[in-house]
DNA sequence: GGGAATTCTCAGGAGATTCACAGAAAGGCG
DNA sequence: CGCCTTTCTGTGAATCTCCTGAGAATTCCC
């Protein structure tokens, strides 16, 4: 197994690096030493979940393609080279470890992020996240499958990427390795959905979101209940983020909301 | 203990000694005279941990080869020349020790690791050990091994890098060599499993570990137990490192934990 | 062999978080 | 200005996560 250390898996910013613009849509944030855009490999066997998840990571500029599985996978693997995968671990024809295996050892530095039911989590595979590898359990929200890959393909590229773990709107600051916030460098404390909720607001800054994009983006897939959390989640945010201060997050009537420096 | 005040091994620090962030990734802190990463020959027959194995390592930024026997462990170090052998002494062709005499014929200098079952340790392996080489008893955990690998790199590499043996948060001191850890000038007496996850803590400074992660590295590879233990220890650990003192060790519900400095 | 230290399971409880509901507030329009 | 629609937010209940004490099992050490 000739393995040399990393060879295709040199990533780097863009050349204009407006980096506080991770805006979605044509501008990826990562890009390949030529300048083509990341190569994400997924691997579900669900259509309707490969779909989803193929939709949500193209919005992110990333170059997409999708098997359905393990035999497939690898052959893709083989010929497209993707920077990185998303690999459901239930596959029709073989078990994700062995899969896991053979990808390795024919993309020994790409990243794998794995997709798993939640009660497989108990009887967990030792090492599943051992190699810099992570791991997003079902039902999942899409927002979060995009942070982990973009996370995993920040670490696994240039060491000059590695800053690049904060978003910063206006005062506003956001550590994603931390999962710490700061407003006018004062912390505050967040909880899981509020973190995930100003992610996604921050990562689209001056730019108006709707309830139901933001539903689809942050909440699970399979969540049953009101669109009205959104609004609830707006408010606790402007509690904490704008108590006092010019308010960041502004509401649209009738389109939704926006984040952009005080002003 | 018998250093030989190496020849070819002298490895050094990184030019950007940027060392307190630890971070696996693509950022090796240990690099070859030439620039180029430390290489790692792995020689074990079981290929689910040579596997295991290869992935932790590449986290850390150094260059593997994996070989599944002792004939192909012998080509590959006269070919590779690696920096740094791990070598499990239960190969299927020859002895480990036979292995071990001809390794050193080819690279007199280069550290090993012995991978053993627990019950073989006594005899022989012991007294392998004298000159400068280590050994892990098998089930291992992944943080044992790298901290390991790392010693011995240390050891064998340039006095300078010698100091690298400590890792620092804050008022925080832990010694990897003596497994000494001091808080605020205080020697604090930790566990075996207390110190390596202090220490994979301590090594992902101000990076939210979610239990997953932990139990991945710091537990072995067989631990079948429940997620719960983290939070057991994660509270042993607040009762010696933060008793009193401005909590290091933080919670990010539903995400994990993670230390920094006081504040 | 026996005592001490260490590792780990189990389960209760404290507290944080999520969310539905409903009334209050604000915006838009004729 | 009054009415209708949309958004905001207080309340409270259900749920979930995390912390920790107690004690069993295991290992270590003398």
């Amino acid at each position: 197994m000739t393995v040399t250390s990393s060879s295709s898996a040199s990533l780097r910013l863009p050349a204009s690096a407006s980096s506080s613009r991770g805006a979605p849509g044509k501008q990826p944030e990562l890009l390949r030493p030529d300048g083509s855009p990341v190569r994400v490999l997924v691997v579900d066997d669900e259509s309707s979940l490969a779909d989803l998840l193929s939709l949500a990571l193209r919005y992110e500029g990333w170059d997409i393609r999708s098997e359905g599985d393990g035999a497939g996978a690898l052959r893709c693997a083989r010929s497209w080279r993707p920077d990185a995968v998303l690999l459901d671990v239930m596959l029709p024809d073989m078990d994700g470890l062995t899969v896991l295996g053979r990808l390795r050892r024919e993309l020994p530095d790409v990243p794998v992020l794995f997709l798993t039911a939640k009660d497989a989590v108990e009887d967990r595979i030792a090492g599943l996240t051992a190699g810099g590898d992570d791991y997003v359990t079902k039902p999942f929200s899409l927002e979060e499958v995009v942070a982990r890959l973009r996370g995993l393909l920040r670490r696994a590229g240039a060491a000059a990427a590695r800053s690049e773990s904060r978003l910063a709107v206006g005062d506003l600051v956001l550590d994603e390795d931390s999962h710490e916030v700061w407003r006018d460098g004062q912390e505050i404390h967040l909880t899981a959905t509020e973190f995930e909720l100003l992610r996604y607001l921050m990562r689209n800054p001056r730019r108006v979101l709707s309830k139901t994009q933001i539903l689809d983006r942050v909440w699970s897939y399979d969540f049953g209940g009101q669109a009205n959390v959104v609004e609830l989640y707006i408010s606790y945010l402007r509690r904490k983020i704008d108590a006092g201060r010019a308010p960041m997050i502004h509401t649209r009537r009738g389109a939704g909301y926006l984040i952009k420096p005080g002003g």
